[in-house]
DNA sequence: GGCATTTGTTCTGTCGACAAAAAAAATACG
DNA sequence: CGTATTTTTTTTGTCGACAGAACAAATGCC
């Protein structure tokens, strides 16, 4: 038994017909975004068969789910694992994460009502709260909420579904660097946040846009930096 | 056995370990997108099995994924159908199908090989073939290949598989008005392409952009004027 | 000792069967 | 006759089991 705790979740919990699947879906997405599943990190059906107290065909129906959003890669006949993330194709993250952030942010603007409003300003709320208490884990993930609010707002289903999509990969990709977060930047992600409202209240999408294209210019350069810091410590070790 | 022909496709043919669900849901998905299986008609998962010689197993597995791709709708406990056309949110679809015209247009200009262009020219002369041998199914799936693999040569993943989501999505909204088809329209098209290509040939991204919405604008009107078209039938028969 | 072949183990893909749920049909009641 | 309730039938979600594939180990050969 090598891979840790025997845990088992919701074992005896007895579960209403169907919602297994979603249990074991919901569930495993949460560990790979959180990295707690290890990109690369095999998975094993019969291990989360255990582990979940199903057979393995929900397990299996559950995997198929993640297979599709890319957050697992299955090779045939072979073991399944956890995805890598993509260092490779960065850009193509990077632009599609930008013109997300823009074209989100414009609908919003055009279409937003009070009760967006009103979600958008309680998430912003609770981003600043973590931002205030160092907590970058949450704060990652209130920051993903935040801007999926602001895709709601728009209410284009394809973009909503597109941006969840990256800032979930996203996430991934920050999980890794959490711990070079310095204080200073991530209050300005708060200010960047607070013009960002503001425009969209204010149904300026010309604003909204401009704001859109700092903020998302910003995030890049951050992970950039991030990444080549982590390669130049890498390359070091060969030395 | 109301529901036609007992047809089984590959029954006897002893087919490869595992390939079984992607057989089962390449052809489910083209039936679902050409219109053979209606939306709204429901999915028997025992009929499929006895159709393709599988169990209910990899059937299922088949159905996830499509359910993965918004194509079939599972009421949980309950049938699952193929999905409705969403008519009411068509603004949504397209803008985000003019936005992807263009991000995957300017992208081609940018990125092109040579290969890509000797792909992309292939496919406009099958279309300008089928537009001219008056053949609208056969032009319309053409068009799609030709769009897909424009993005294709612009080489961001996220953009090849939205911009691919949504002109399937628009071949089944096509299909429906596929009869209305007259001359002259389609070879505006075909003239459409051959500059799209020239500009993505010779890398001009801003005419590029140009021309992707000029032709998505042609699309959408056209989509829009068979729609009203339509209402106005069914309104007639009211009075 | 190194490499190819065979054997054994593990894991994936598929199957048939069963139980819960819903839909449909049949019955009872007003 | 129409509506409410029970019974039957159909269909879905889950299970345990088995067979084929790939991987690992063991054996044989040079």
């Amino acid at each position: 038994m090598k891979n840790g705790a025997k845990k088992v979740d919701v074992a005896d919990t007895a579960r209403k017909r169907g919602s297994g699947v979603s249990t074991v879906y919901e569930t495993l997405r949460r560990e790979i975004i959180e990295l707690t599943l290890v990109p690369g990190s095999p998975i094993d059906e019969a291990q989360l068969a255990e582990r979940f107290a199903l057979s393995r065909t929900p397990i299996r129906e559950a995997l198929v789910r993640l297979a599709a959003e890319n957050l697992i890669t299955t090779l045939t006949n072979r073991a399944t694992i956890v995805s890598q993330i993509d260092f490779l194709n960065l850009s193509s993250f990077f632009d599609a994460l930008t013109l997300m952030y823009r074209v989100t942010t414009r609908e919003a603007a055009r279409h937003r009502t009070e009760a967006d409003l009103e979600v958008i300003r309680t998430l912003q709320a609770a981003f600043a709260q973590y931002v205030e208490a160092r907590d970058p884990l949450e704060m990652i993930a209130t920051n993903r909420d935040f801007h999926v609010a602001i895709a709601r707002a728009g209410g284009n289903k394809y973009y909503i579904d597109l941006f969840t999509r990256l800032l979930d990969e996203g996430r991934r990709i920050l999980r890794l660097y959490y711990s070079s977060f310095n204080d200073e930047l991530p209050r300005q992600y708060v200010t960047e946040h607070d013009d960002m409202i503001e425009a969209i209240e204010a149904r300026d999408v010309a604003r909204a846009d401009t704001i859109a294209v700092a903020h998302a210019d910003q995030i890049v350069r951050q992970i950039q930096s991030y990444i080549s810091a982590d390669r130049r410590n890498s390359i070091g070790m060969t030395l």
